[in-house]
DNA sequence: CTCAAGATGTTATGTTATAACGTAACCGAC
DNA sequence: GTCGGTTACGTTATAACATAACATCTTGAG
């Protein structure tokens, strides 16, 4: 199961998936996709690595938006909202989601040499953690799994 | 197992224990626990509940330290290495460790409700980490397992 | 004693996130 | 269509978290 993205796939249509699975997915819900907050999505779906909210708000900016922070916060919290991205806790940063539509907690592999990150779910993991928290009397709302280290690639070629 | 420690538990004891380890620990390493050092590491065991670093800096100018947040970020820099306390990620701030000596990573349930967190070390946990990584050939440097839910106390007795 | 390494002081700034309040757009009820 | 509530957005300001850069002091080995 590959979870790196290779470097020259097609990340064109990553993006437009996923803008097409959340226009779907907000339309059933009957929650509003504004142009705002699509186009903070298309942003953060850029490439395969997460991106910082004033890296969001740039972009933005950049387009003459005249933006400020909770222009963007907003949006953020809204698609979080929708399971549309994540928040990488580790990395104050934001990620789309692989599988939108099912809430569900994410889990992911950092690399800390190339910065890309892969989204996985491991439902070892998860009832691990699920059966602990029984265990406990613990009630789980929301669970943070990140694992940080040397993806594949970067294990074979490592920096200088 | 108890995890989340009762109220009225004797924390000075905690705290007294927590410190002899903590020097015990330096002098075997030949590392320096100078008094901020050592002083900032008892501020963080004051609650069984995580402590901001500008929250410590604080206790510290209320001693009459005029202390600057790199004075703070440095001495908790220097716990982290010497594996004294944590960084909860998903709080931006500092816990004690309650297995100091050996490096580990920790595995903590955060109660959304009252804020206090209890640190497991969950083998199943772990390994099924560990596993997943191997199959997907990505060495791990460090994890982050952050679980938020209700403790036990705050399910039978919510707030208002 | 001296020097080098380590620790701390100090100033400034960078980065991430939210509070608070006002305005505009949307939409169903009438 | 227009009223009125809800939702979204604009705007200003500030809170909260963290580090860069450089100066000074402390400490301990030789």
């Amino acid at each position: 199961m590959i979870h790196f993205p290779a470097p020259e796939h097609n990340h064109g249509s990553c993006i437009a998936e996923a803008l097409r699975t959340a226009d779907t997915l907000c339309a059933t819900k009957g929650a509003r996709l504004t142009p705002t907050r699509r186009r903070v999505l298309e942003v953060v779906w850029r490439g395969h690595r997460p991106v910082g909210a004033y890296e969001i708000l740039d972009v933005l900016r950049a387009e003459g938006k005249n933006a400020q922070p909770p222009t963007v916060y907003r949006a953020l919290e809204f698609l979080q909202e929708q399971g549309l991205i994540h928040r990488i806790a580790l990395l104050n940063a934001y990620t789309g989601c692989g599988k939108p539509g099912q809430s569900h907690d994410g889990q992911f592999l950092i690399c800390t040499s190339c910065r890309s990150l892969a989204e996985i779910t491991d439902d070892a993991i998860s009832s691990a953690i699920a059966h602990r928290a029984k265990t406990d009397g613990f009630k789980i709302a929301h669970t943070t799994v990140e694992i940080e280290g040397l993806c594949p690639t970067c294990q074979s070629a490592p920096r200088p």
